[in-house]
RNA sequence: GGGCUCAUAGCUCAGUUGGUUAGAGCACGCGCUUGAUAAGCGCGGGGUCGAUGGUUCAAGUCCAUCUGGGCCCA
C-alpha cells in the first residue's frame, strides 16, 4: 500500500551526480572544451562585439604552478568568463617569461654537474629547452585550474620576433637619448660574475666583523684645524665590510651632528659626541676620557686624516645621510663601493675607485698591498656554511691591528643584501654598465597628440603623468606605483649573462661604446629573422652588412659585438609593444585590464609603464587590478606556515579539492588583501580548515543545482512554462530574490568582488532557497497532480532560478556549472556544442520585481520563524515530530497590520509554514502563535501528502486527502 | 628602518555620511526528518569589533600611539 502510494509521487530524478567527483570529472569536461575548441567558440560567438582585453603578466617559466600562480591565472580567468558572457569579445592570449638568470643559474649547475663547458649559442640553446619543458608543464597545470586561453596564439619571451621587438623598446629608450654608460655601483653577485636587479636581491642576516679603524690625522692637519697634537689624533670610523677599507677615499661626517675630540690617555679620538660612549664599551675603555674640544663635523671638512695603510689621504666630507644611530658618526667611504658613497664621491670629484675584480678578488693595481691581491673579498657557499668571514676581510683586520690601527672588534649580525640564487652575500661594485636616465628632459608624445610635446619632459614626469590616467584596484595601488616610480634611480638595463636578449652595442679596440637608434632597429629585423643567437653566431661585419653606420662610427670589421644582456624587466615589460600593439591573438592596445599580484607595482607594471611611456607616451594599460598573497591559516606566508609535506602547487590542491573547490577558495575572499589557505597535510581532517569550509559551500551550490534538476525531471520549458502573470505567489517572491542576486552578483563582478558573489550566492542557496523556498516546494512538486498550474509554476522558477544561478557562478565554478548545465539541457534544449561559457549573462525581466509581495513575505517570514520556534518546545518534549503534524493558531486582533496581512495570504500560510492548518484567530490574552497537535484537533494525516486534513477520501490507493485524490486521478489518466 | 596595506564570532564576509541589546553563511552543540538521504529542516551556544589613549552626549565606525601579519624598498 505505502509503496504504492510512494509510486505516485513525483520524486526528484536526476543523473547529476550529488558526489563531485571532481577529480576525476574535471579532466573528462576539459577533454570535451577542447574537442569542442571552447575558447574559438566563445570568440566567434563574440567576434564584432565589443573587446575587453586582459593582458596576460607571464610567468616565468622554471618550475610547477604554485598555488599563487593559480590564484593570478583563475582571477584572470574568472574575469574573463565574466566579460564574455556579458558580450565582450574577450581574447586572452597567454605569456611566458623565458629569460633570466634562474634558469640560466640552473642549466649552468647541470653543465657543471657533468663537467661540460659549452659555447653561449649553446647554452642559450639549453635554457630554450629548460624553459619550453616547463612551458609544457604549466600549460597543463593552467588547464587543469581551468584556465580558458588561446594557447595558439601564445607569447613567449623567447621568440626571435618577441625578441625583435625587446631589442626595438631599448631602440626607442635609445632614441630619445636616455640609454647612457657609467661606472656606477651595482649590486654585484660574485659566483655569477654579474650585475643583479633589485628584484634579484633578498635581504638576509648576515654576520659581519665590525671595526673600528683609526685614521690618523697628520699634525701639520691638526694644527691646520686647532685640534691638539700633543698626541697621536685619529678620526675613528666604524664598517662591517672590512674589505672595503683599502677603497676607502674619504670619511663621511654629518655638517650638524656634534663631535669631539676626546682624550684617552696614550691618544686622542675624534667621533661624534652622542656614539662616544658605545666606541668606549666597543674598545672595553672604561676610564671615562677628557673632553679636549667639540666641533660639529662642518667644521671638520675637508681636514685630511691618512688611510691606515695605504699612502693616501682620506679626507673628511660632508653628508646628511651621516646619523649616530649606530658606529661613530664618521662614515667610512667608498665610491666605488656603495650607492651613497658613489654620489658624496661624485660631490667631491673622488674617483669611483674599485679594486675589485670580477670575481670578487683584489686586483693589482699599484694600490693595493701585494699581500692582499687576489683574496676574495666575501663569503663563498662555503665559507657560510663552515661559519668563516672571507679572506679578504681576515687579512686587513691583520693588516690594521699590525698597523696600530684597529680600535676595536665585534661580530655584527644585521641584514644585509644577498643574491636570490646563489644565497651568497652581495657586494657593490663599480662596473661600467648601461642605464635608462629618468630624469634627462626629452620631447616625449603623448598619446592622442600627433605632433612632439613643445616643452621637455622627463621619463619620470610622464611617468607619473600616465599614472593618473589609469583606474588603480584598489585604490591604494596608485600610491604605491606612484611612490616606485618616484624613488626609482636611474635603470641599470644591463647585464653580465647569457640567456637574455643581447644590448644592441658594438666597441672598438679601446673598448668605447658605440651605439645607434638605427643601427639597433636594423639588427632587430635581422634577429628577428635569424634568431638571436645571430648575434652570438655571426661577425660584426655580418650582423652590420648593408646597415648604414652613423659617420662618427669605425668601420664594421674594426667592431666588437658587445656580451651585456638586457635586464629581463624590459623583455616582459615590452610585452604590451610585442603583443597588444601587434593585435596578437585578436588583442589591441592599450589593454583594459592588466591583473598581477600587488608586487608588480615595482615589477611588471612599472617596467611596462617605462617602456610604454618612452615609445607612446601612455600607460598600456587603462586599468590595474591587483590581488595579494596566499598565505597560511595562520596569516602568516605560506613558507614560514605550519609544516607542509607536499610543496604548495597548483597540483597538489587539485589532486586533494579539484579545480573547482579551489577556483571558489580564490573567489571566497577578498583578493585585494591576503588569501588565506589552510595547510594541505596538517589541515586535510579539520572540518573547519578552511578549504574544508569551501569544499561545503561547493557541495551546497552543487546539491542546489542538483535539487533544481532532479525536479524539472519532467518539466519541458516550451510546453510547461507558465507566464509570469499565472505565476504563484511564492515563485513570484523567489523570482524577486532572483532578480536581486542577479543585480546584486553583477554589481560584484563588475567591481571585481568575488566574494560578494560567493557570499550572496551562498545565502541565498541556504538560506532563501534551501530553508524556504526548496523546502515549502517539495510538497507541490512530488504531491501535486503533474500538470497542476502551482507545479507548472514552481518548475518554471525552478527553471529560472536554475539558468541564472549557474550563470552567475558559471566565471567561477566553470567546471560545475557547465555539468549542471549539460544535465538541463541535454533533454529538451541540448543542441551539440552547448556550454554554459557560451551564453548571455542573466536579465532578470522587470516584472520579476515586485516590492509589495516582498515586503508582504519578509513579513510573513518572520512569523514563520516565530512559528519554528514555538513548534520547537513540543518536539523537545517527543509530542511532534514534523512541522506537517502542527496546526498553528495565528491571534491578531481585528485590525491590527499583521491581521490584514494574514487574512491576505491566507491560503498561502499553511505550505508557508509547512503546517497542516493555520486559523487566524483572535482570542484576547493568548500568545500571538500557538501551536496544536493536527491528531488532537480531529484531523486525519494523509498518508501520500502527509498533510493532516479533516476527511480523506476513499480511492484506489487507499484512503487520501482530497487534493491527493484529484492527483491520483490525474495519474490514472496519465498511466 | 622607510612606503603601502590589513586586523569584526573557530572560518569567510556585512556593517551606509559615528547613533538603539554588532549581523550573515559556514563550522560547532542539541533535536527533527528519512519522499534532496554520504542529503534536508529547526533550535541553540559563541564576539570587551587586535591593544591603549583621545575627540564626542554617543565610536567597530574619527584621531594618535602601540602590537601582530602581508607586499615592496633600505
Amino acid at each position: 500500500m505505502a509503496t504504492d502510494l510512494k509510486n505516485t509521487i513525483q520524486l526528484p530524478k536526476t543523473d547529476f551526480a550529488m558526489r563531485a567527483n571532481l577529480v576525476k570529472r574535471e579532466p573528462e569536461r576539459i577533454a570535451h572544451w577542447e574537442k569542442l575548441d571552447l575558447y574559438a567558440a566563445i570568440q566567434k560567438k563574440r567576434a564584432g562585439a565589443p573587446a575587453f582585453v586582459l593582458h596576460d603578466g607571464p610567468p616565468f617559466t622554471n618550475g610547477d604552478v604554485h598555488i599563487g600562480t593559480a590564484l593570478n591565472k583563475v582571477l584572470k580567468d574568472i574575469v574573463n568568463r565574466y566579460k564574455s558572457m556579458r558580450g565582450f569579445r574577450t581574447p586572452f592570449v597567454p605569456g611566458w617569461d623565458c629569460h633570466g638568470l634562474p634558469i640560466e643559474q640552473k642549466v649552468t649547475a647541470q653543465l657543471r654537474a657533468e663537467n661540460k663547458t659549452v659555447s653561449t649559442a649553446e647554452m642559450r640553446a639549453l635554457c630554450g629547452e629548460f624553459s619550453e619543458k616547463w612551458i609544457a608543464h604549466q600549460t597543463k597545470q593552467f588547464k587543469r585550474v581551468g584556465v580558458l586561453a588561446d594557447w595558439a596564439s601564445e607569447y613567449k619571451t623567447k621568440a626571435p620576433a618577441f625578441e625583435a621587438d625587446i631589442i626595438r623598446t631599448f631602440a626607442a629608450f635609445v632614441e630619445k637619448g636616455l640609454v647612457y654608460r657609467s661606472k656606477k655601483p651595482v649590486y654585484w653577485s660574485i659566483p655569477f660574475e654579474t650585475a643583479l636587479a633589485e628584484a634579484e636581491i633578498e635581504y638576509k642576516d648576515h654576520v659581519s666583523p665590525a671595526i673600528w679603524v683609526k685614521f690618523p690625522v697628520p699634525t701639520g692637519e691638526a694644527h691646520k684645524y686647532d685640534l691638539p697634537a700633543d698626541k697621536p689624533l685619529s678620526v675613528v670610523i666604524w664598517t662591517t665590510t672590512p674589505w672595503t677599507i683599502p677603497a676607502n677615499l674619504a670619511i663621511a661626517v654629518n655638517p650638524d651632528v656634534e663631535y669631539v675630540v676626546a682624550d684617552l690617555g696614550e691618544e686622542r679620538i675624534v667621533v661624534a659626541e652622542l656614539l662616544l660612549p658605545s666606541v668606549l664599551a666597543a674598545a672595553r675603555i672604561e676610564t671615562a676620557p677628557v673632553i679636549d674640544k667639540k666641533l660639529t663635523g662642518a667644521a671638520l671638512e675637508k681636514l685630511a686624516p691618512r688611510h691606515p695603510f695605504i699612502d693616501r689621504t682620506a679626507p673628511v666630507v660632508l653628508a646628511d645621510y651621516v646619523t649616530t644611530e649606530s658606529g661613530t658618526g664618521c662614515v667610512h667611504t667608498a665610491p666605488g663601493h656603495g650607492a651613497e658613497d658613489y654620489l658624496t664621491g661624485l660631490k667631491y670629484s673622488l674617483p669611483i675607485y674599485c679594486p675589485v675584480a670580477d670575481d670578487g678578488k683584489y686586483i693589482d693595481d699599484g694600490q693595493i698591498p701585494a699581500d692582499l691581491v687576489g683574496l676574495a673579498t666575501l663569503e663563498t657557499v662555503e665559507d657560510l656554511a663552515a661559519k668563516r668571514t672571507s679572506p679578504a676581510n681576515i687579512a686587513v683586520l691583520k693588516k690594521l691591528d699590525a698597523s696600530g690601527a684597529l680600535l676595536a672588534k665585534a661580530k655584527y649580525t644585521h641584514s644585509y643584501p644577498h643574491c636570490w640564487r646563489s644565497k651568497t652575500p652581495i657586494i657593490f661594485r663599480a662596473v661600467d654598465q648601461w642605464f635608462v636616465s629618468l630624469d634627462n628632459k626629452v620631447l616625449g608624445i603623448r598619446l592622442g597628440e600627433e605632433e612632439p610635446m613643445t616643452t621637455p619632459i622627463t621619463p619620470r614626469k610622464e611617468a607619473l603623468w600616465s599614472i593618473q590616467q589609469v583606474a588603480w584596484v584598489p585604490p591604494s595601488g596608485e600610491k604605491r606605483i606612484t611612490g616606485a616610480v618616484e624613488s626609482r634611480p636611474d635603470w641599470c638595463i644591463s647585464r653580465q649573462r647569457s640567456w637574455g636578449v643581447p644590448i644592441i652595442a658594438f666597441y672598438d679596440d679601446k673598448k668605447n661604446p658605440y651605439l645607434d637608434a638605427g643601427v639597433i632597429r636594423a639588427v632587430a629585423e635581422k634577429i628577428e629573422k635569424h634568431g638571436t643567437n645571430y648575434w652570438y653566431d655571426a661577425t660584426p661585419a655580418q650582423i652590420l652588412e648593408g646597415v648604414a653606420l652613423p659617420a662618427t662610427w669605425p668601420a664594421a670589421d674594426a667592431l666588437a659585438c658587445g656580451r651585456d644582456t638586457l635586464d629581463v624587466w624590459i623583455d616582459s615589460g615590452s610585452s604590451h609593444a610585442a603583443v597588444l600593439k601587434r593585435g596578437q591573438g585578436g588583442t589591441q592596445w592599450p589593454a583594459d585590464l592588466y591583473l598581477e599580484g600587488s608586487d608588480q607595482h615595482r615589477g611588471w607594471f612599472q617596467s611596462s609603464l617605462w617602456t610604454s611611456v618612452a615609445a607612446y607616451g601612455a600607460a598600456p594599460y587603462k586599468r590595474v587590478l591587483t590581488h595579494g598573497f596566499i598565505v597560511g591559516a595562520d596569516g602568516k606566508k605560506i613558507s614560514k606556515s605550519g609544516q607542509y609535506e607536499k610543496p604548495p602547487t597548483s597540483d597538489n590542491y587539485i589532486a586533494q579539492y579539484g579545480a573547482d573547490v579551489i577556483r571558489l577558495l580564490f573567489a571566497s575572499q577578498n583578493f585585494t588583501e591576503d588569501l588565506r589557505v589552510s595547510n594541505l597535510d596538517t589541515d586535510l581532517k579539520n572540518p573547519a580548515s578552511i578549504l574544508n569550509v569551501v569544499a561545503e559551500a561547493y557541495r551546497l551550490f552543487r546539491n542546489t543545482f542538483r535539487y533544481q534538476l532532479s525536479n524539472l525531471f519532467d518539466y519541458d520549458h516550451a510546453r510547461d512554462a507558465v507566464p509570469y502573470s499565472k505565476m504563484d505567489t511564492l515563485d513570484r517572491w523567489a523570482l524577486h530574490q532572483t532578480a536581486a542576486l542577479i543585480r546584486e552578483c553583477t554589481a560584484a563582478y563588475d567591481a571585481y568582488e568575488f566574494h560578494r558573489v560567493y557570499q550572496l550566492c551562498n545565502q541565498f542557496c541556504s538560506v532563501t532557497l534551501s530553508a524556504v523556498y526548496h523546502d515549502i516546494l517539495k510538497d507541490r512538486l512530488y504531491t501535486h497532480a503533474t500538470n497542476s498550474p502551482q507545479r507548472r509554476s514552481s518548475q518554471t522558477a525552478i527553471h529560472e532560478i536554475f539558468h541564472t544561478l549557474a550563470k552567475l557562478l558559471a566565471p567561477v565554478l566553470a567546471f560545475t556549472t557547465d555539468e549542471a548545465w549539460s544535465f538541463a539541457t541535454a533533454k529538451n534544449e541540448y543542441i551539440d556544442g552547448d556550454s554554459i561559457h557560451l551564453r548571455d549573462w542573466p536579465v532578470a525581466p522587470a516584472e520579476w520585481t515586485d516590492a509589495t509581495l516582498e515586503a508582504d513575505i519578509a513579513a510573513l517570514l518572520k512569523t514563520r520563524a516565530a512559528v519554528t520556534e514555538a513548534i520547537e518546545p513540543l518536539r523537545a518534549a517527543g509530542k511532534i515530530g514534523k512541522s506537517l503534524d502542527a496546526v498553528i493558531t495565528l491571534n491578531a486582533a481585528a485590525g491590527a497590520p499583521e491581521r490584514a496581512l494574514y487574512e491576505k495570504h491566507r491560503d498561502f500560510l499553511p505550505e508557508l509554514f509547512i503546517v497542516s492548518q493555520v486559523e487566524i484567530a483572535d482570542a484576547p490574552g493568548a500568545p500571538a502563535i500557538e501551536v496544536s497537535l493536527a491528531s488532537e484537533r480531529g484531523l486525519h494525516r494523509c498518508p501520500r501528502c502527509w498533510r493532516s486534513v479533516p476527511a480523506l477520501h476513499a480511492t484506489p490507493h487507499g484512503d487520501v486527502c482530497p487534493r491527493c485524490a484529484e492527483a491520483l486521478q490525474a495519474f490514472q489518466v496519465d498511466k
